[in-house]
DNA sequence: CAGTTATGGTTGAACTCTCAAATATCAACC
DNA sequence: GGTTGATATTTGAGAGTTCAACCATAACTG
């Protein structure tokens, strides 16, 4: 046990503002998700993951990657989406263990029906507030942090960055 | 119903990283509480903002304006840490709609034992990643897409930062 | 001062998430 | 070719969060 180095002034500034931000945008986004479309952020996200990979479909364990979600959280949420049939399930033919799970017509129709709108509360709470340095800035840090946050993504960020 | 705006590429990249940050940063640290101190996050905030104010007491509304939190949440949150003995409740004396809640001895205890190792936790993942220069810039984001998410806090903010 | 409105806080039900344990399939090995 | 270990996923129970509804008290208004 070494002795703790407890946090400056600006570094608990900028922790807490780090705290509060993301907990209100978060929440922000949620609301309008719920309110507009009845799902969660996460499952919006989960949708339009599936929706931009071919065939509309992805593995269990790659769609949990993709969302930075746990296996059992992302199962218990596909278990949902497929009762709202928005996504269904299938088994891979060559490896029966995976499965498969791909956004039906009806989940596409629901995530085109919410997009607008998610976006466009994206955009009011994280654009428009910002310059387009400052944002481009911040995108950089929040780089930083994600690559020490979860190492594994360096690699994947490297191949295909456009 | 105008058309919609769509994200650009480097603002799409911005939201996502935001997003993924915000997720781990979050899980991260609830992990590491819950692992050494059997509590979520946000009951530690709670424990935390109470230790800073005085007398360690705070009114119910106050508190769950400090922790950006709805009164709900908190409630239900103080209920668990009541349960534990970290927290006791009174009742104001003068408007008896209001309730107190107040930071017990062992409440202090527990949170003193699970700050060093919270503090590591942040700093490990928050600060070690970033430049001095860095964190300061993305402080000062931070701050504007706060004030933007909660206008309620600019006045506040300038009326009592140091 | 009675009636209305606003404020402070709690509760219960529904839902999501977490963690640990379980299931099923594939891969390797001797 | 039957164990052993690794991989892919699911399940169930417990805990936290949300939302709407509710209770109590205070403040205002005519």
């Amino acid at each position: 046990m070494t002795e703790t180095r407890w946090l400056d002034t600006e570094e608990q500034e900028t922790w807490r503002a780090f705290l509060w931000t993301s907990r209100l945008l978060n929440e922000a986004l949620d609301r309008q998700l719920q309110r507009d479309s009845g799902m969660p952020h996460a499952y919006y996200m989960i949708l339009a993951m599936l929706s931009e990979s071919p065939g509309r479909s992805l593995t269990m364990t790659d769609l949990a990657a993709i969302v930075h979600s746990s296996p059992s959280r992302l199962s218990h949420a596909v278990n949902r989406l497929e009762e709202a049939g928005w996504v269904c399930r299938t088994k891979h033919p060559r490896d029966r263990r995976t499965t498969i799970a791909t956004l039906t017509d009806q989940g596409f129709e629901v995530l085109a029906a919410a997009a607008p709108g998610h976006v466009a509360e994206v955009r009011r709470n994280l654009f428009e507030p910002l310059s387009r340095k400052q944002m481009l800035e911040f995108r950089e840090t929040l780089r930083t942090l994600l690559v020490s946050l979860d190492p594994a993504l360096e690699a994947p960020c490297a191949r295909d960055a456009g």
